[in-house]
Formats: structure tokens, sequence, C-alpha cells
RNA sequence: GGCGCGGUGGCCGAGUGGCUAGGCAGAGGUCUGCAAAACCUCGUACACCGGUUCGACUCCGGUCCGCGCCUCCA
């Protein structure tokens, strides 16, 4: 079974395939670099570091841009008011954003662009517009025009029609001939950043950043772009116009959109103090892997709750993993039950039926978990053996190149050789049954962040995770 | 107001016209020197009201509630 992605193109799921049946081209609508990424931007980047994961589990090569919006209405606003210049101000959480994407495990695209550092692009874009008859001109902007473009609105499946200049459309102040068109490059304003070009000193409206970027670096045509469901219109909608207009191609094949995280049910919002950053988490004391698990989760066309609860839950989702993956690795006798290779190949199957279903990251997750349950069943039953750690790595290694949170980056007080060495003493103690000396050193190493597990033949021991 | 999505057991969250999703939390049990881990069992879930059907949580209609977009927004 192939890959289905839900299309918001044609609203439906189809087979994905590359265009040129290796390399997948996909841009990724970025972060605005006004201030600290929130947990619902990072459930869309998590989303597409997923997605990212998923691809190359399929074979192919991937091609995958995502912008950084460093010049816009608010970053302009802050930085003047901050007394900095938009580099300055905008530097700063450009660096955190991608701190918080390290943080979470999110794989780096291979090309991140700044909006700033493809002026000439966007320019050169506008231009062919312009040539094509699609632009007009107006107190020194320069604006696209839908009525030129009779595709607009084919994503959104919005009435155009009904947005009439008034009501809340026309907040701009600057003047357009109809109030759905909308800015290409504004012309320059006394205080704000401007650069030159043929139709007049200034800079770029919002939306040709994506369009002048994402062609610039993957062709006319992109496989796969993403982003969140708020962006399908205007921005995609205008990215699609804009970018068919000057190429006459198509602009996007499957467009995926992430659906938005809640908060208790609710919108996060600053009012209601449900809003968050992953610094606001990290410093509550929550594991990035939780954090990461719990994005990750739900599938990514479901609203996502979020919530402390589920938070601990997933803390403790990811700590049965990983007893699970020590517990393989204890010695077992040798040979290979061929029960066990089976409920591997199974598994295998059932994650990968999972994913292909659109990313359903909840079914593939729910094949994880089934397998682990089965293959401790078998652990206890007697009934591992030696090669089946293989087979019970297959599986884990497929659930985490995509889920990435066995891992810990926890760093423990007490020093391996430490640990092994009171593990001996403890041994010692027990088969004197010195029981009161042994749960000493048990509860001590406790005490100082280190776990002890015995099982039948030796002790295991691990990092406390929380 | 227009368009769209959704309401599943204490919480999160899949899915299907008749067959246990899964995770977390809770209760009981097994194992263990004790723990931990693990396994087993349990609480008898599908907003409400009609309809279709041999049979609906799953399809249709209506009601209530929540959410999103329509305006900067992941």
């Amino acid at each position: 079974m192939a890959l289905q992605l839900y299309n918001t193109l044609t609203r439906r799921q189809e087979e994905f395939q590359p265009a040129d049946g290796e390399t997948v081209r996909v841009y990724s609508c970025g972060p605005t670099v006004y201030n600290y990424v929130h947990i619902g931007n990072l459930r869309t980047f998590a989303f597409q570091d997923v997605l990212r994961r998923y691809l190359r589990e399929c074979g192919w090569k991937l091609d995958h841009v995502m912008n950084i919006t460093d010049v816009d209405d608010k970053i302009i606003r802050n930085a003047a008011a901050a007394g900095q210049t938009i580099f300055d101000y905008t530097a700063q959480y450009r660096k955190a954003f991608l701190e918080d994407c390290d943080t979470l495990r999110l794989e780096r695209p291979e090309r991140i662009t700044p909006a700033t550092e493809y002026i000439p692009q966007m320019v050169d874009l506008i231009g062919k517009m312009r040539d094509r008859g699609h632009t007009y001109e107006s107190e020194g902007s320069t604006y696209f025009r839908i009525a030129s473009f009779p595709d607009y609105g084919k994503l959104s499946r919005i009435d155009t029609h009904g947005m009439k200049a008034g009501a809340r459309v026309d907040q701009d102040e600057y003047e357009k001939d109809d109030a759905r068109d909308f800015a290409l490059w504004k012309a320059a304003r006394e205080g704000e950043p401007a650069w030159d070009s043929p139709f007049g000193r200034g800079r770029p409206g919002w939306h040709i950043e994506c369009s002048a970027m994402a062609m610039a670096s993957l062709g006319p045509t992109l496989d796969i772009h993403t982003g969140g469901v708020d962006l399908t219109f205007p921005h995609h909608e205008n990215e699609i116009a804009q970018s068919e207009a000057a190429t006459g191609k198509p602009f996007v094949r499957f467009w995926v959109h992430a659906e938005h995280l809640l908060v208790d049910g609710q919108k996060m919002s600053k009012s209601l103090g449900n809003f968050y950053t992953l610094r606001d988490l990290l410093e509550k004391g929550y594991q990035p892997e939780a954090i990461r698990f719990l994005l990750v989760s739900t599938p990514h066309r479901k609203q996502l709750n979020f919530t402390f609860d589920g938070l601990q839950g997933a803390a403790a989702a990811i700590e049965r993993l990983r007893n699970f993956a020590r517990r393989v690795e204890n010695p077992y006798p040798d040979g290979r039950n061929q029960d066990v290779k089976r409920l591997a190949d199974e598994a295998v199957e059932a994650f990968h039926a999972g994913m292909n279903d659109d990313l359903n990251t909840a079914q593939a997750l729910a094949a994880a978990f089934d397998f682990i349950r089965e293959v401790n069943t078998k652990i206890d039953a007697g009934k591992f053996r030696d090669g089946n750690s293989a087979d019970a790595w297959r599986v884990l290694d497929l659930f985490d190149s995509i889920f990435d949170v066995l891992r810990s980056d926890k760093e423990g007080k007490v020093a391996e050789e430490e640990i092994e060495r009171l593990i001996a003493q403890r041994l010692q103690a027990r088969r004197n049954k010195d029981f009161a000396l042994a749960d000493q050193i048990r509860d001590q190493l406790k005490a100082d962040g280190v776990v002890l597990e015995d099982y039948t033949g030796g002790t295991r021991w691990h990092y406390a995770d929380g």
C-alpha cells in the first residue's frame, strides 16, 4: 500500500508520488520571527517533521524548503518599539526558533530561506506578473488584480464575490481597485525598511515571499506545500494566484494543512492565560520528548487538545516504550522464536498501514503498543530468544524513525562505572540475604536519579526520566 | 450571517454497518526477598431525538453544544 495524503485542493485523499518519482519537493510556511513560537506553531512544525520523516521512510529523497518571514508589519512595529533594526530584532527570535526546533528534534529542512534574502526573486516574480497583465499600481504600491485570475478561490472555495469593500476587508490604508486585491509591493514609508525595485522603492507584501522562495528553490511546480489551516485563505490562495499567474503552470500538487492546537478545548490566547511557548513548558519541568510525543500523536487533520494531563500521559507512554526497549536488551537463550518474528512483521505492516493512511500517527502508535504488549507477554512466558531482539528493534527503529522519543537527552549525575560497581555490590548483598543493604543501595541510587530493575538473571538500570 | 469540521468510557484519542483500537489514570490479581518492570481481569464508551436496516456508535434528517475560516494568525 502506498502513501495517501489528504489534499486540500481536491478535498480528497489521494495517493502521493513525487512528480519526478525520486525527490519530493516540499515547501512549508515557516514562522514570522517577531516573538517566540508557541506550542500551536510547533504543532504544525512537528507535523512537518513527521511528514518529512515518513516521506523518507517511503524511500524518497527530500528537497524541503521552509521560509522565515523576517519582514512584515508586526516585525517593523515591534522592532521600532524596541529601538532595533528589523535585522537585529528578528535575529534573536530566529535563533530561538531554531533552538526550539532542535529541542523538539525537528529535522532541519534542506533549506531555510529568510525573506529578506530573496528580495530580488520577489521583484523578478512581480515583474513576470506585470508583464502578463495581472498587476496594477496605485499610490506607489503594486497590487495583484484578482479579476485577472479566473481560478481564484479554487483552494479555499471561498466565494470571493461576497467580499465587498467596507465591512472588515479594507483595513489597509492603501488604495485598491477591488477589496479582494492584495499588495505585492508596498510603497516605502518613512522609517520603514525599503528596497529599490522597478516598481519604486518599497517592501514586499506578505504573500509574495512564499511564491518567490518556493519557485526559486524548487521550480514552478511543488509536490507538497504545507502550513497551518488558517493559512488556507487568503495566504495560500494568493500564493496560487501569484505563482500561476506568473508561470502559467500549476503551483502545487498537494496542499497539506495542519489543524490547530487547542488548550483545554479552547483557542490559545494570552487573555485566557492558556498561551504557552515551548520555553514555558520546559520551565515547568516537562520533558521535550513528552511534548513532541503529544504534538505528534494526534493526526494532523484533527484539532489537538493540549492538556497537562495529556502531557503527563505522554511522558508515561514514553516510559513504557523505553522500558520495553531496555527489556529486549536483557540476555535471553539462543535461538529465535518464530512467533515473535511474525509479530514484528505484522507490527511493521500495521505501522505502515497507519502512516500510509494520511499519516495516521494514532493508528501507527497503536500498532507499536500492540506489539509491545504481545512481546512482553512472550517474554513473561519465557518464549523470547536472543535472536528476537533484532525483531523487536525492527519495530522500535521504525517507530522511532518517525516519533523519535526513545533516546533521552537527560544526563545522569552518577557515572556509569560507579553505578555498575554499586550494582555488583548490591548483588553480593542480595546473595548474602542482606536485603537491608541491597535496598539501601537501591534507594540511594534512586535518590540520585538512577532506577534499578531486577529481572531473572540480572539487574538493569536507567536514569530516571521524570 | 456565509462556508467547513467535530461531539467516543475519568482524561487524551483511533475506527467500523454486526467482530477488544491504543495510551494515560483507577480497582483487583499474578510474578518478585521487597520494589520496579511486565502480564491478566474489571469499570460494561460512542451528545440528544427521529428515520433507514435483520442489525447503527458507524448511513440519513433534525436539535443542542464546541471549534475553525470568512480579518493579522500555525
